[in-house]
DNA sequence: TAGATTGTTAATCGATTAACAATC
DNA sequence: TAGATTGTTAATCGATTAACAATC
C-alpha cells in the first residue's frame, strides 16, 4: 500500500490560530471578525486567511468578516475537537508531565486517560492525579480503555518503531510522536512526528540566514 | 521592511533526522551510510534525501553511499550545532521544566544559562541544577549573559508579543516559541512557533482522513 | 452610494518527483 | 563488467499570491 499524504497541512497548522483568535473576539465581545485583521495579527496575507477558512467550510459577510461564533464552532468541527478522543501516554518524565498537566489540550478533545513507564521509582505515583501505570500492562490496559490516540513521550533509545507497530496492533488510529526517532507504518495510521529538533534546526537556519543579510 | 521568508524549511526540518541516523551508523560502525536506506528507514523517497543532503553540501560516492563521519559533521555546521549558543527559557512551568532537563541540546550548540518566572512560589528553587530567576530582572541578566535564543513556555495569558519585543531589543536573535499565541516582529529576528497545536490539528485532521478512506 | 471586505479563477512560486547521465 | 548508487536537469505537483468580480 503506498503511503498517501495528507493535503493541505498548511492549512491545518494555520487554523488552531484563528481559533484562538475568534475565542478572544469572544470574550472582548466583538461579533465579526475579519479575514483582514487576522491577517494582520499573525503575520500572515488576507488571502491566504480567507483561503483557509473557505476551507473549513466558513462563509464570511461582505464588508462584514466572519461571525465570531461560526469561526469557532466551524474549526473546532472541522478538526474533530468537539468530539472526544480518548488517549494514552507513554513516557512519564518531563515532558511527559506536562503535556498531561496541560489543561488546554482537553478543549480540544484530548482525554488522556491513561500514562504509562517502565521505570519502577514511577510506576505507581500520580502525575495531575493520573497514575502511572506499568507499560507491561499496555495490552490489558488499552482492552479497557479503547484509545484511539497515543502520546509517545519516552527516551529515544528504546525500540520506538516496534512500540509504533504494537499500538496499530491494538487499533489505536494516531500517534503523536514526541521522540526523535521517526516512526514510519504501512498501516493506515495517522502519525505525527513533533520532534523538537526539527524546529530548533529551521530557527538555527533562519538565525544563521539573517547574520548575512 | 518585508518580512522575508526562510526558504527550504522543509529540508531543514529533516536533515536532523539525517544527523540522528548518521550517529547512530557511526555507533554501529558503519563507514558508509547510503541515501536509500536513510529514505527507506524514513518513509521519504531516495532523490529528496540525495537532494537534501547536496543542499547541506554533502557529496557520497556512487555504489557506496555517504561518508558517515562526513554526514554528521557537516549537517552540524550547516545547522550551526557545532557552535555555543547561550539562551535563556522564560517560564518555569512543567514545559518549562523539561526543556531544561532534556540533556540532548547541548549537543545541538544550545546552553540555557537562565530561567525566568514571575511566579513568587518558583523563584530561587533550582530546576536541573538551574536557578529560577525573578522575570523582572530579564534586562540585567540579558546584559549580563548575552543570550542569542530565548525559549518561551510562559501562559498564553501573558503579554507575550510584548515580551518578544522587549527581547528583540535586549538583542535575542531567535525566539523559540511554544506559546500559543503567535509572535510577529518587525525586526530582524529569527522566530519559530512551535505551538503543540498545530501539530495536534494534523493528527485530528490526517484521522478523520484516513476515517474516511 | 462608496468603501471595505469576501470569494473565485488564474498566475506564480517553491518543493517534490521523474528521468537519466555519471561513476565507483 | 554489471549493478548500485549519486548528482543534475526537467517536469510535475501543490500551495501561495494576484487580480478582480461580487456584495453588504
Amino acid at each position: 500500500m503506498r503511503e498517501s499524504k495528507l493535503e493541505f497541512m498548511p492549512t491545518y497548522e494555520r487554523l488552531p490560530s484563528y481559533l484562538h483568535l475568534a475565542e478572544e473576539s469572544l470574550v472582548a465581545n466583538m461579533e465579526f471578525v475579519s479575514g483582514t485583521d487576522i491577517a494582520e495579527t499573525l503575520g500572515l496575507s488576507p488571502i491566504q486567511v480567507r483561503k483557509d477558512l473557505s476551507f473549513a467550510g466558513l462563509k464570511g459577510i461582505p464588508k462584514r468578516g466572519y461571525k465570531t461564533t461560526d469561526v469557532i464552532f466551524e474549526i473546532r468541527k472541522f478538526l474533530t475537537w468537539d468530539e472526544k478522543k480518548t488517549a494514552i501516554l507513554i513516557g512519564a518524565g518531563n515532558l511527559g508531565k506536562a503535556i498531561v498537566s496541560h489543561s488546554e489540550f482537553k478543549d480540544c478533545g484530548l482525554e488522556i486517560q491513561a500514562m504509562f513507564d517502565n521505570d519502577k521509582e514511577k510506576i505507581g505515583k500520580k502525575i495531575n492525579g493520573l497514575e502511572v501505570l506499568d507499560v507491561n500492562d499496555l495490552e490489558s490496559e488499552c482492552k479497557k480503555i479503547n484509545p484511539v490516540v497515543a502520546i509517545l513521550t519516552l527516551s529515544y533509545k528504546s525500540d520506538i518503531q516496534g512500540l509504533a507497530e504494537f499500538l496499530s496492533e491494538l487499533g489505536i488510529k494516531g500517534i503523536w510522536n514526541f521522540t526523535k526517532r521517526k516512526i514510519v507504518l504501512e498501516k493506515n495510521i495517522a502519525i505525527y512526528n513533533a520532534d523538537f529538533l526539527s524546529g530548533f534546526s529551521v530557527l538555527c537556519a533562519d538565525i544563521k540566514r539573517r547574520k548575512n543579510i
